[in-house]
RNA sequence: GCACCAGUGCCUUAAUCGGUGAAAGGGCCGGCCUUAAAAGCCGGAGAUCCGGGUUCGAGCCCCGGCUGGUGCACCA
């Protein structure tokens, strides 16, 4: 026999040079007119149909890891699918190349972050390439260059004369490690989520966008793309959206000539009759007036210092017992005209609503708990419908209920009680817009929707990011740097060292510059932009990657936007995917665009992780994918990491699967070689292109072992298709392991051809997922390329036969099997089952009362 | 605490509409081949988290519980 073995190091090599110098993966932007005309063709236009396949770029940091294997061997699948079902496919490249850990290193070695970064996006390109993954390399771009972050200044600019970019002073999340302001997105649990520090809080004056102008388009959007429903979840939540009312508490301590008036917004104003005091943030620019001069003063100011150098940590606590103290004064509850005492307490989140709430501790745990620490009065305004007075709550609240407010706090729903004889005994969600509506007639309140969700915060006092293109000039205050004078350069410094402000600080001959207002001196700004600016529309450069006199030409955009598949973490659910949505809609609205959502389907896969742990250098657990790639071979692992498991699920790495995988390669090629080596022999035999060819006559009618592999073979291809629409690759890829069982259960009783038949397709099946084995394998069988070769269709005479087993059943028991035609009827196949030996058996004796008949599959006789 | 997701052999996964005796890979065991081993080929053992319910029939649907994961969490 044949002592030729399966080697990847040799296949692969040649097969990507193929692929690069006919530059097989490249697609030209089409002129503008022959373009309408194929979208005009709609769908059945066949190869004029676009499909934007997409990734998430990689921020280019050492070299990659599995988890970049994982994305780039899931998207290389589809854009692979894509292709062989008719689709011309954009399937770009590019790096995330600003960014915190580039300057860090720069800040231990001194190594320039533009060097450490272009070696690094070396090691990414030399690897995507040895993994032989189907990139249109013409496309190529790094955020960091400056043909390329020219444009981040421009759309930033284009925010900025909207209105939907500002500098405003704000109580801000600082990073005391990494020496820089964060974005709320940044923060995980009190701690910045790069560095682990735990964050503080600083008033700094600060660029803004003005994300929650879009919340409400942000959220309801949602129901316009195909995402995961748990993404979609998380940006719900996010955004926060609360639907309620804004009420007017009046204060008339200070001077009653002149009362103010305190906002708060509330969900509840059906519980409005319930508030026994109001509550202010420390933060609350009006809590310090509202004492000063008075006893209170001394106390106040010590608990509002204390609350502010709290961390976020510690004052976040919902555990944490509530604290607060009185601030002497009164408002007055505009529906009852009732006196309630002011208190400031740290519960209560100034960036939240308007800083100040209504506390109703008969109907809500926070005020509830704060009303017992503080003994104020409790008071039920809605009734429980399920409470049985006398009786002790079931189960729970038995033991731990405070007997003096049995059943409070109750944030159910009811009818009101103790309120006002007009709306008592009223469904408290009936009685909610009645007052909201009353409030409104009286000036007192009006309706009113809050968001959770900030303004994004992008200024970042650090070295390695988008200058932001503005000077301070002190007559003219604030200019932005003219269009034509962009890019505004990152100038090299000495210093990476963050010392509380930008290190562009330092970089003199750069600060200085001229007004180009006034023509003046002037400083330029030396904040960089949060690097999630930079990738909030790279997408949309991809389109038009070399465009010098615009960001991109929105013809280009028409082309191919919006992008048809995306992949990419789940841990990008809010941060990245929130903002790009955001800057396509800003851009839309700026007539930039003419499409409202950026990323049409989106893909999340899960993790890798390594004895179930998420790998991690400080562990000692990680794989690099190069290794795998030098033993094994870049289509194992490829196709192993895709077999692994459902891709949107974590997985944990095992070294004995792929070696399972690779040998499931290697009896491929190997049972491929030898059928090869048979049809030199028998030079005759039909090339094996039946695949392709139309449901027609085949040569001659299969039959025996030749019938039953030509069924597994197209039971195969029905089956990857069907699995390849809904990103099931594991269970692709196990389908292809049948078949190509299969092959070799028959190879001796099936004749050469249909072997041949069932090879090839097994390897145009496996093309998606190991590509160079399946050139290799489709070549040597048929002398075709397998990516230039139409997907193949299932010949649906092949998967149905003229009988088959029946399943006979008695009282829902297997009891026998049986052959029957495939176009017999209910009563026939009654018939049959009463008639199989095993069933008559246990028929015995006895009554059928009702017969279930499955056509196609079974009969069940239900007996008594 | 709330929400979502998941529990299938030793491990990782599969099982369209509820319909056969639960499938694949790895691991393990045995056989063939070999002087022997590896590789290869052939074969084997081995599972639906627990408790109820619906149904002729439940891994799949419903209810409750247990376990694990993820997200959110003083958002008024």
């Amino acid at each position: 026999m044949s002592e030729k073995r399966y080697d990847p190091s040799e296949i692969e090599p040649r097969w990507q040079r193929v692929w690069a110098t006919e530059r097989t993966w490249e697609v030209v932007n089409e002129d503008p007119a022959r373009a309408a005309r194929a979208r005009g063709a709609g769908e059945q236009g066949g190869r004029d149909v676009k499909s934007y396949v997409l990734e998430m770029l990689p921020y280019p940091s050492g070299e990659p890891h599995i988890g970049h294997l994982k994305t780039y061997s899931v998207g290389d699948a589809i854009a692979h699918f894509h292709r062989r079902t008719g689709h011309r496919v954009l399937h770009p490249m590019g790096y995330d190349a600003f960014g915190l850990p580039a300057e860090n290193h720069a800040i231990r070695t001194g190594e320039h972050p533009r060097d450490s970064t272009a070696a690094s996006i070396a090691s990414f390109q030399r690897q995507f390439r040895s993994w032989g993954i189907s990139i249109d390399w013409s496309r190529e771009l790094a955020t960091h260059e400056p043909t390329y972050y020219r444009w981040t200044q421009w759309i930033f600019l284009e925010l900025l004369r909207a209105g939907l970019a500002y500098r405003k002073e704000a109580a801000v999340k600082w990073c005391p490690n990494d020496q820089t302001v964060l974005a709320n997105e940044q923060v995980v649990e009190g701690h910045c989520e790069r560095c682990g520090a735990e964050v503080e809080v600083r008033q700094l004056t600060q660029w803004f966008l003005r994300i929650t102008d879009y919340a409400e388009r942000l959220l309801r959007d949602l129901d316009t793309i195909d995402w995961p429903e748990n993404v979609k979840t998380m940006q719900r939540n996010w955004i926060g959206r609360s639907e309620g009312a804004e009420v007017n508490f009046r204060c008339e301590d200070l001077d009653p000539a002149h009362p103010v008036d305190y906002p708060v917004f509330t969900t509840r104003p059906d519980t409005l009759f319930g508030a026994t005091f109001f509550v202010m943030a420390p933060e609350h620019p009006d809590v310090l007036r509202l004492v000063e001069g008075t006893d209170r003063e001394a106390e106040v100011r010590e608990y509002v210092n204390r609350a502010l150098t709290e961390s976020n940590e510690q004052r976040g606590d919902a555990e944490k017992p509530k604290t607060g103290v009185p601030l002497g004064r009164t408002v007055i509850n505009p529906v009852n005209g009732e006196r309630i005492p002011m208190y400031v307490a740290d519960y209560v989140l100034m960036e939240y609503g308007t800083g100040a709430i209504m506390a109703v501790p008969g109907h809500d745990e926070r005020d509830y708990d704060f009303a017992v620490a503080h003994g104020l009065p409790i008071k039920r305004v809605i009734e429980d419908p399920t409470r049985r007075p006398g009786n002790r709550a079931p189960e729970d609240g038995g033991d731990d209920e405070d007997p003096a407010h049995p059943g409070l706090p109750y944030t159910g729903d009811g009818p009101l009680v103790n309120s006002h004889p007009e709306f008592d005994g009223t469904h408290n969600r009936t009685a909610l817009s009645e007052i909201v509506a009353w409030l409104d007639r009286e000036g007192k309140g009006h309706a009113s929707v809050n968001y959770r969700l900030r303004d994004w915060l992008i200024s970042r006092q650090r070295y390695w990011g988008c200058p932001i293109p503005i000077v301070h000039c002190d007559s003219c205050g604030m200019v932005p740097v003219p269009d034509d004078q962009l890019p505004v350069q990152l100038p090299d410094v000495e210093d990476y060292a963050p010392k509380g402000r930008s290190p562009l600080a330092a970089a003199e001959d750069w600060l200085s510059t001229t007004c180009p207002s006034c023509d003046g001196p002037a400083r330029r700004e030396t904040d960089t932009m949060d690097t999630f600016v930079d990738s909030s529309w790279y997408f949309m450069r991809y389109c038009d990657p070399h465009n010098d006199q615009a960001a991109f030409d929105p013809a280009a955009l028409r082309q191919w936007m919006p992008v048809d598949q995306y992949i990419g973490g789940i841990e990008h659910a809010i941060l990245h995917l929130m903002y790009a949505r955001f800057f396509t809609k800003a851009l839309a609205d700026l007539g930039h665009l003419d499409f409202q959502e950026p990323f049409k389907a989106l893909f999340t896969q899960g993790m890798i992780t390594k004895d179930g742990a998420k790998m991690s250098k400080s562990k000692g657990n990680v794989v690099p994918p190069a290794a795998i790639v030098e033993s094994h071979g870049a289509d194992t692992a490829r196709a192993y990491i895709l077999f692994i498991g459902p891709p949107d699920q974590d997985a944990d790495w095992s070294d004995e699967g792929v070696e399972g995988v690779h040998r499931f390669l290697s009896r491929l090629w190997r049972l491929a070689s030898e059928v090869a080596d048979r049809g030199k022999e028998a030079p005759h035999a039909a090339p094996p292109q039946a695949a392709h060819a139309r449901p027609g006559q085949p040569a001659h009618a299969p039959a025996g072992p030749d019938l039953e592999l030509m069924r597994k073979a197209h039971w195969a291809i029905e089956k990857v298709s069907g699995d390849l629409r809904r990103f099931a690759f594991n269970t692709a890829i196990a389908a292809v392991m049948e078949l190509l069982n299969e092959c070799y259960r028959l190879r001796e009783s099936a004749s050469a051809e249909s072997e041949r038949f069932a090879l090839s397709s097994a390897a145009s099946l496996l093309f998606p997922f190991a590509p160079h084995v399946s050139a290799e394998v489709y070549d040597m069988l048929t002398g075709e390329r397998v990516w230039e070769q139409p997907w193949p269709q299932a010949d649906t005479r092949y998967l149905e036969s003229e009988s088959y087993e029946l399943v006979c059943q008695v009282n829902g028991k297997l009891r026998d099997r049986v052959q029957a035609p495939s176009e017999a009827g209910e009563q026939e196949l009654i018939e049959l089952c009463r008639k199989a030996p095993n069933v008559i058996a246990h028929l015995d004796g006895k009554q059928v009362v009702k017969e279930i008949v499955v056509p196609g599959k079974l009969v069940n006789l239900v007996v008594r």
